[in-house]
DNA sequence: GAAGATGATTTGTC
DNA sequence: GACAAATCATCTTC
């Protein structure tokens, strides 16, 4: 009975004597109260702690245990015996609390966390899984004509939502009458052992941490029930969708009207993206698929470069056009360049007009001007007035459209390249390592004239 | 349904 | 990180 005496020391100068037999209890009679009497104070507590003790391991009937536990309660010697109790589960208590309290949240329950509430499924209904769903769609490449699969998935989204939220609610709901049970347990227990409010507030803990591990299971299977439906439905390889005839012409355009450099820039990308109503991603994608398919099998492209060169050539001509007019409208005399034209011999009333002027102003058979390469051609233009056209759009249009311009004379017209006989675009503007080349094109020659927002490529390829 | 076209992904290189 | 090349998976055409 070590344990006693050491309760028996604390206890100290705690008055024993006076207790009487209460509630049935078979207490030891006083020993008096000159405190000479250790052996029979120890005799005593000893005999009550036993009580105690037996009590917990008889059965007794109803009547008999409350019997007991009333002589318990009423005992005088109860609120020191109680006290020191306390003390003792105090102290063992600090150590096993200080190493489980105050744990760090969970990494992964966070992710989960994280992860429904980006999926829409937790967090405000409003947005979140439509969002998640639109991004998903945008992503997919197909954002106006998924409507229907994007309504599935929203509402099987929505499904698991409320699976999800009466699953939750549920674990809530029995966790908070788990509680509150031990709670009153606990609180009744307390009459007749030392169980402190803070010990309660640990069991609380516990309880919750026990049901909060049930809710990061429940968390983890909705998680994958999303995964799965999102790769179901929104897989952009499994709902892959042709661009749309529009996408694919101005992708075409820039493609071969840049042909020498089919590389556009992020700025590029993402006006074609704009203009296309695609993602930046799969501007690049394109791009990526058509430089290599064009490449391995250039005779067949053959055809769709030619045309969209000629489609381009018409632009083009517009473009010189007007580029010319406004010189003469803002400069009726240029005698800086030396060259001048009169509106009548730019009244082109057809494509094939267009083509065989712009044809001659390559070859020179016109006699108008005669051009030793696209840059200049380029700098003649903005020389029209004496001043830069560099501010203005029509230097960068006509500047992209001179590629194309030059391949579709060299592919109609058989025109040879001034420059020194090369064709300049397929095959020919593949190197022998069967790359494009580089920065020898009309682009690179040009580029400094480029407006701001202008689409071009990008030379640094 | 087969074949070709096409958008996306993966892998390796620079 | 951008790109080439190979490959996959789906769409379109016949």
């Amino acid at each position: 009975m070590d344990e006693q005496a050491r309760i028996l020391q604390a206890l100290g100068g705690v008055n024993l004597a006076g207790h009487s037999v209460q509630g049935g209890m078979a207490l030891p009679p006083p020993h008096g109260h000159d405190g000479s009497d250790v052996d029979g104070r120890k005799q005593d507590i000893g005999d009550i702690l036993h009580q105690i003790m037996t009590i917990t391991d008889q059965s007794l009937d109803e009547a008999q245990a409350k019997h007991r536990k009333h002589g318990l309660n009423c005992h005088r010697m109860k609120p020191a015996l109680f006290s020191v109790l306390c003390e003792i589960k105090e102290k063992t208590g600090l150590s096993i609390r200080g190493a489980q309290e105050e744990d760090p949240p969970d990494p992964q329950l966070m992710r989960l966390d994280n992860m429904l509430l980006a999926e829409g499924v937790s967090g405000p209904e409003k947005g979140g899984g439509s969002a998640a769903a639109a991004a998903a769609a945008a992503a997919a490449g197909s954002p106006t004509d998924n409507s229907i699969e994007h309504s599935d998935y929203r509402a099987k989204l929505s499904q698991i939502r409320q699976i999800y939220h009466t699953e939750l609610e549920k674990y809530e709901q029995a966790c908070n009458e788990f509680t509150t049970h031990v709670m009153n347990l606990l609180r009744e227990q307390s009459r007749t052992r030392p169980i402190s409010p803070k010990e309660i507030e640990r069991m609380v803990n516990i309880i919750h941490r026990k049901f909060s591990s049930i809710q990061m299971q429940l968390k983890q299977s909705t998680c994958e029930a999303v995964m799965i439906l999102r790769s179901r439905f929104l897989d952009a390889r499994r709902k892959r969708r042709n661009f749309s005839k529009q996408a694919t012409e101005i992708l075409n355009e820039y493609f071969y009207s840049h042909l020498s450099n089919p590389y556009p820039s992020e700025e590029a990308k993402e006006e074609l993206a704009k203009k296309c109503s695609i993602t930046v991603s799969q501007v690049s994608n394109w791009f990526g698929n058509k430089r290599i398919r064009y490449k391995k099998n250039i005779g067949k492209f053959q055809e769709e470069a030619n045309l969209y060169a000629a489609k381009t050539a018409v632009t083009a001509a517009h473009a010189v056009a007007a580029a010319v007019q406004n010189s003469q409208t803002n400069s009726p005399t240029t005698p800086n360049s030396g060259f001048q034209m009169k509106d009548e011999e730019f009244q082109l009333d057809s494509a094939e007009n267009k083509n065989t002027l712009l044809t001659n102003m390559f070859t020179g058979s016109s006699g108008s001007f005669n051009l030793p390469n696209s840059g200049d051609l380029f700098m003649s233009m903005q020389n029209l007035n004496g001043d830069s056209y560099q501010g203005a759009q029509v230097g960068a249009n006509v500047h992209s459209q001179v590629d194309t311009l030059r391949h579709v004379i060299s592919q109609t017209a058989g025109y040879n390249d001034a420059l020194g006989g090369n064709l300049m675009y397929s095959p020919h503007s593949l190197n022998g390592n069967g790359g494009w080349q580089a920065a020898t094109t009309p682009s690179s020659v040009i580029s400094p004239a480029e407006g701001p927002g202008s689409v071009h490529s990008d030379t640094s390829n």
